[in-house]
DNA sequence: CTTCCGTGCTGAACCGGTTGTGCATCGTGA
DNA sequence: TCACGATGCACAACCGGTTCAGCACGGAAG
């Protein structure tokens, strides 16, 4: 009777059995009222806790989730996604009594895997979350094979089945070029992340759908790898073309206010010479000089709606449909029309 | 013999009972070298992982780890910390077979006793890493009472039985305040975090300490919240004052930024008329204009040595040394001399 | 040839829950 | 009055490991 009480603690105080006891407190068996109570009774005195290791042994169950997250060293301090899509699918996985266990790995796809397998095979998940989709991704055939649900964050451009929670990238790449056409830009380009994951495949896509709608002429594309580097480096390329674009769409908010540092640094002037938006949002992006126009996304939301999407899948509900989140373009300084032809 | 292999499984395809193959794959009972070859051999052909769950039910022990981390929402995308401490903690537990039960949560002190709890008491973590000491910390009788090892991260003042691994906060302040005293700075003053946790005084102590080690008068320190806003604000309020002070020390890069914001809003130049040291470093620091000059701390290993701390409590090694990590200051383009008194 | 000990393995109990089966007991209807 | 079903609970098996006690066998010592 040393350390947490187990259910023999609270069968023997409460004077039954100990099935009648796992019987009262799930209310699954038939028992009776004066009992159940008795026992609820006797097992809040103890301040008994189910252990979910036992009931998983049982149950063939551990009541946790996974979550396999992989940046580079020079990202993981500034991703605006982590920290709040984690925070999402805590708050709700908790409301039903799951856990979540995460995994970081700082570096490449090889350590990655190796994270998915530690999490998989030690018997410690009914499920996986996945971020962070390439095109032809392993782990879907991996988890498949296993057995193991999964929801897909973010959804492939392949019909993989099973469920996936994404947010619209096409939207938010169209508002972006929307909000730049209104303004008057005619020569857009784009600074993209990373062309091996599926989003930045379909960011790409739907950047020249979106010229196309305007009856803009196709923009220059400048492959970047989200870090702060190639932003600048993207700026740079950008600002040798001839003509020069009015416009740049960064895929991420650490790369565009580097390159609006570059381009301060070369003396242009942003947004009088050029507008920059970035496809995500930063609690910094307000306090740049200019404050960065963003598209912003919930991202607490997407992660609860992730972790609602993965229990289903556990408990075995039908499949559920997808869920498309959308975004919203957040105006701030860094756009403005562009300069008059010289 | 659908799903995951068992030890039973591995024992029948075998030819021996589960108690040898227990012994053969752990080396721990008496076993014929021939025969746990042989189980080594037949295990490794099944892919026979062991189930964390049985195996911690007998052991009771559950080979995880607790991190609770609580964050206002302003924060929770703009913390350099959050990301790479739990990288640095997973990647040392992941090498000896832990796990971590990470819990983000938006909100208030409540939200998070009740992580602790659900946690805790579901029996699902041998140990908890504890972060945001406040000044006289709830948790720590919490999980004392429960006789669940910890570790603090960031040194309790009061001297609290148990290990920390703290970051020598004193000692990066130092560093600020020296850096801006040999650039002959006379008039330095701090905007620091939330006072309520134990390093945001110990920061403040220290900031007085460096300047009358210099021989300067004391600084004035103004309490903000670690968000943009108060940053902005905290620069407000420093700018009205007369004398000026020629250099502001801020807790964190997200206020260090907004501050200089607002510098340029009234006109004041940085580094020229006030220069800006952060307390913590982010990868966008280099990239704003001008550049951030900060003290960097090696949160990945501050991660690591966590771990390994709290695995060593849990395995009942003798009371380890305290970890004290130290910081670095990285100087960049916001700090500058003083300009000449008018 | 017996005694004794070390080796190598098996059987069983146990960790803390869940769940199927079975045995009293009671109330009801014929 | 007896058969019968429903109710309320106890017993035991099981999930997949760990670990203790004990048995059979072999070699060495007396």
């Amino acid at each position: 009777m040393q350390g947490r009480p187990t259910i023999n603690d609270v069968a023997q105080a409460a004077g039954v059995s100990k099935s009648a006891v796992s019987y009262a407190l799930s209310g699954r068996g038939r028992i009776g009222a004066e009992t159940r109570e008795r026992v609820l009774a006797v097992a809040a005195e103890l301040g008994w806790q189910p252990s979910q290791q036992a009931r998983g042994l049982s149950s063939s169950r551990t009541y946790a989730v996974g979550l396999v997250f992989a940046r580079p060293a020079e990202l993981i301090g500034a991703d605006p996604f982590f920290a709040p899509f984690i925070a999402g699918v805590e708050a709700e996985l908790s409301h039903h009594k799951y856990a979540l266990l995460s995994q970081v790995i700082v570096g490449g796809e090889a350590e990655e895997e190796e994270g998915y397998r530690r999490l998989v095979s030690g018997g410690r998940v009914d499920g996986m979350i996945l971020t962070d989709l390439r095109d032809i991704d392993p782990r879907i055939g991996l988890l498949r094979d296993l057995g193991m649900p999964y929801v897909a964050v973010g959804r492939p451009m392949q019909a993989i089945d099973g469920p996936a929670v994404s947010n619209d990238d096409s939207a938010s790449v169209t508002a972006a070029v929307d909000h730049l056409a209104d303004l008057g830009h005619q020569r857009i380009a784009q600074v993209s992340g990373s062309r091996a994951l599926v989003h930045g495949l379909e960011r790409e896509r739907a950047f020249h759908r979106a010229l196309a709608a305007r009856g803009l002429y196709a923009g220059t594309v400048i492959p970047g790898d989200f870090t702060g580097q190639s932003g600048a480096e993207g700026m740079c390329a950008l600002l040798e073309l001839s003509p020069r674009p009015t416009a740049i769409i960064f895929a991420n908010g650490l790369m565009a206010i580097a390159g609006m540092q570059e381009a301060a640094r070369q003396g242009v002037s942003v947004p009088a010479d050029v507008s920059v938006v970035a496809l995500d949002d930063n609690p910094i992006a307000p306090f740049v000089t200019p404050a960065l126009t963003a598209v912003h996304t919930d991202v607490l939301l997407w992660g609860s709606l992730s972790a609602r999407t993965i229990m289903a899948c556990i408990e075995g509900e039908p499949d559920t449909a997808d869920v498309v989140l959308t975004s919203e373009l957040v105006v701030r300084g860094s756009t403005a029309p562009p300069p008059p032809p010289a």
